[in-house]
DNA sequence: AGAGTTTAGTTGGACGTTGAACCAATGGAA
DNA sequence: TTCCATTGGTTCAACGTCCAACTAAACTCT
């Protein structure tokens, strides 16, 4: 997708259009929803990089991490859409397809009828592992920035995103 | 999409996880990625949410705002493409909609052949500057952080996009 | 000048995400 | 017990993003 880098940051320029147009109080909001914006976008792209010898994206492998992180290796849809805070059609579309490949299979739940379980498999299993240490050691290991500087950035974003009702915290202190 | 906030976090839940499994040197970097996904999707909401009423989104509004602010007001695809890093598909995708929309026309280059150039129509200029207007005011002018806040988190994202080859500072310093 | 290479855009396919509409099962209230 | 609101999932349509393949025009090099 790449060609030649840009010889400037194009978000340092935009703010700076910013200011011009007098929207100064905007700015560094502005400055902000954009870095993240395209942050996340060459992240995500490593981390599908890094993915997709498994046949795995971040969407899925989630998805499977978090049901073999899970106590019994099986969860309600809806919990998962909970958890992972995306739209129940978006776990309908991730199983569907991790069903597909064989790592994941929906089990009906024993007592509430509305409810679909999507369990594990052992093949799941096995590939989320692998999957995991590749993830780790081609997307997590090295992000271009120290540790301090990366909990300085969670720690704000943390703060966002409780700010923004994505979750509330039982004892804030 | 959003039925009962979490009462906990579950990007720190995750990285007590990953702790768990003995990946200790990859569980930083999987807080900042993840974090900056979750970050990502609820300011993207809130983005297209204030944008709804004017009937674009993000990616169209930034296109429709990088031609409002060029000096001619019209560029080649190509380069609207390099300063919104995103694939020239999605170029054409956008620039196929804004013109359906007549904000924006497609436009022949006077000398390379090859070339497209996009150019923003008065509708378009007066659309955009209400966009904006909104967009800053609901989007942009609270983020739930503060400003020396912003500027850390920024800071470190300009320095990751820069580590990404996102871009290449002429002078460092 | 002619052939091969590079660059610009478009098209089609695959994914993920969302909102809206819809069905089935549960559960509470009269 | 019967009715109705709520909850869990699925399906459909609309978007945006990317990759791969393809056409057309421009450029290079011999």
């Amino acid at each position: 997708m790449r060609r030649t880098p840009l010889t400037f940051d194009p978000i340092a320029e935009a703010a700076k259009n910013w200011r011009a147009a007098g929207w100064e109080a905007a700015t560094p909001g502005m400055s902000l929803v954009t870095s993240i914006m395209r942050a996340q976008q060459i992240l995500l792209a490593r981390v599908d990089a890094a993915l997709g010898p498994f046949g795995l994206t971040f969407a899925r492998f989630e998805l499977l991490m978090l049901l073999d992180f899970s106590r019994t290796g099986r969860l309600p849809l809806s919990k998962i859409g909970q958890r992972l805070q995306v739209h129940p059609a978006s776990v309908t579309n991730a199983v569907d397809r991790l069903q597909q490949d064989g790592l994941v299979e929906r089990v009906p739940h024993p007592t509430d009828g509305r409810t679909t379980l999507a369990a594990i498999t052992r093949p799941g299993r096995k590939l989320v592992r692998r999957a995991a240490a590749a993830l780790n050691q081609q997307a997590f290991a090295d992000t271009g920035l120290n540790t301090a500087e990366i909990d300085a950035v969670v720690g704000s974003l943390t703060a966002l995103r409780r700010e923004a009702n994505d979750f509330t915290e039982p004892h804030p202190a």
